[in-house]
DNA sequence: TACTAAATGCAATACATTTGCAAAAACTCG
DNA sequence: CGAGTTTTTGCAAATGTATTGCATTTAGTA
C-alpha cells in the first residue's frame, strides 16, 4: 500500500489537454496508476494491474505517447524491461531532463527516482553526449529496514 | 574492419583455465569475437557473427558464465537488448569493477566502453548501492565524422 | 446529432531469452 | 589410452516483452 506522501499530486485530465491527447478512460487510468507512487513500474507490474481494464497493446502505445511527450521517463532495469516513472515538471516533448540518479534495488527490484542529481561528465573528444543516465544498485531503505540482520541471505 | 590498436590481447585458453571452465571451442571462439573490439557487442550482432558456429542457446549460456565469472560486462541498450565487453583484469566473479563510464551513439548505436571513471554518488539515508551504472547517449567519434554538415538528419 | 480523425481491442507477429532433454564433448582416473 | 562420469552442447518448445495491421469504437467538433 502506498505511503500516502509518496503520493504524486497530479491532474490527468489538465495534463492530456496541455499534451494536446485526447481524454480516454484508459489514458487517465495509466496516470492515475503511475502517479500513486514515485516509485518507478514496470509495463509487467502496470499489465498486471490494468490488464482488465486496459489491452495489453493499449498500454503500450500509451506509455510510448507519454514517453514521447515527455510526461513519463522510461528506466530501463537489469533485465532489459522498462520501467517508467511520472517526469518533473520541467520535461517537455523537446527535451528529456531525466537528470536525477536512478536507484534499482537488487532485492525488491523497485526503481527509485532519487533526488540526486547525476553529476555532469567529460566526454573524450568526439563524443558528444545529449543525455545521461546513471543507475545505481544496491538495497533500498525499506529492504535495508526489513532483514537487517540477515540481509547477506538475498545476495 | 576492427581497428587494431582496439584490439584486446587476451588469451582464451588461459583466461578459461583461471576461472575454472572446460575449455570448448565455442566458448574460445565467443571469447575471440568479443575481444576483437573494446565497442560492447549485442547479443543480437554475437548471433549474426557466429550463429552458424554456434547455437543460439548456447551462447546465451556461454555469455550468462562469463558475466557471473566476471570476464564480461553486460550494458543494457535502450531497447533492453544485452550488449558485452571484456571486463578489465580487476573484475572477478565476487565482484565486477563495471565503474567506468559507458556511450550509448544514437546513431549507429554502438555502445563504447569509456576511459572515464564513473564519479561517485551521495546516497540518501538508507540506500546503499554496490554497483552504479552510468551511460551517456549522444553521437560518437565515427558518427560525428562522417556527418559533420547534416548530422541532423537521422534524428 | 452526425461527421471525422484518433484511439482502442483483437489477432498475429517479431524478437530476445529461457527451459527440458537427449546427444556429444571434455576432463579424470584406473 | 580408454571407459566412465560430468559438463556442455544442440534442438525443440516455451516464455516474456514489444510491435504491427486492421476493423471497431470513441472523442472532439462542426
Amino acid at each position: 500500500m502506498p505511503n500516502l506522501s509518496d503520493m504524486t499530486t497530479i491532474n490527468p485530465t489538465a495534463l492530456l489537454k496541455e499534451n494536446g491527447l485526447k481524454h480516454t478512460r484508459q489514458r487517465v487510468r495509466v496516470l492515475e496508476e503511475i502517479a500513486l507512487d514515485t516509485v518507478a513500474i514496470s509495463q509487467p507490474e502496470l499489465e498486471k494491474k490494468l490488464g482488465k481494464e486496459i489491452d495489453r497493446v493499449t498500454l503500450y502505445r500509451i506509455l510510448n505517447i507519454y514517453q514521447d511527450k515527455g510526461i513519463l521517463h522510461r528506466i530501463m532495469d537489469m533485465n532489459g524491461t522498462a520501467n517508467y516513472a511520472i517526469c518533473s515538471a520541467a520535461c517537455s516533448e523537446d527535451h528529456h531532463h531525466d537528470d536525477h540518479v536512478h536507484f534499482n534495488c537488487t532485492s525488491c527490484l523497485k526503481i527509485y527516482c532519487l533526488e540526486v542529481k547525476a553529476p555532469h561528465l567529460k566526454m573524450p573528444h568526439g563524443f558528444k553526449a545529449v543525455t545521461t543516465n546513471t543507475t545505481a544498485y544496491g538495497i533500498c531503505e525499506k529492504c535495508n529496514q526489513q532483514e537487517p540482520e540477515d540481509s547477506a541471505a538475498l545476495q
